[in-house]
DNA sequence: CATATATTTAGATATCTGTCTAAATCTCGA
DNA sequence: TCGAGATTTAGACAGATATCTAAATATATG
């Protein structure tokens, strides 16, 4: 929670890393898994996982030496707002504009 | 329309760039209307409305000597699928995850 | 047509970013 | 405790990006 806007935007403007979250849609997975399905190395897949949870779209968790990645599903909503704040949906102007 | 993400998401990700949307909010401005508001040079803002052209986030129009620049608003579906795609946010995962 | 105004384009530059290799850190199990 | 496996951190580097100044383009008007 908390996040602002910046790290959020920044976050998803990388393609690998929408990417990422996509691949965690399907359940919560470690480091090294996810690096099996992605061309670059694990050290710069760490530098997103870093970003990602840095905008606290993933959360990541300590299980023995892995460490499992999970999509933080409860920001959706702020990044909603942040996009409903960026274009104002609520007033529904229908005319000119 | 046709937007693909990577443009929108890019265009996005700059704070400069999601003010301007937020001002276009309150209404169509003018290049240079936009300008008095912003502490960077024309050329600069200039460069950041072809960005959110090419995203397809603002439309432009030619009035006299001046370029109109107003919110397409309709993009906001678009983007908002794309969330949704990232997130997933159609099947409520209630458990674990 | 010439000049003024509005905006964009070109070119330069400093900073940011995604990637890599190599090294460091952490955790488990013998 | 030592070695192996998993992951991150450090440092380097090429390419992208935001910004600037100066020049070019477009439009209106005298």
């Amino acid at each position: 929670m908390s996040s602002t806007q910046q790290p959020v935007f920044k976050a998803l403007a990388d393609p690998t890393r929408r990417q990422i979250l996509k691949v965690l849609q399907q359940g919560s997975l470690t480091a090294g898994e996810l690096s099996e399905r992605f061309p670059i190395t694990r050290a710069s897949l760490s530098h997103h996982f870093s970003i990602l949870k840095n905008a606290d779209l993933v959360r990541a968790e300590r299980r023995g030496q892995h460490i499992v990645y999970s999509l933080n599903t409860t920001v959706f909503q702020e990044v909603t707002q942040m996009l409903m704040d960026v274009f104002a949906v609520h007033e529904e102007k229908t005319k000119d504009n």
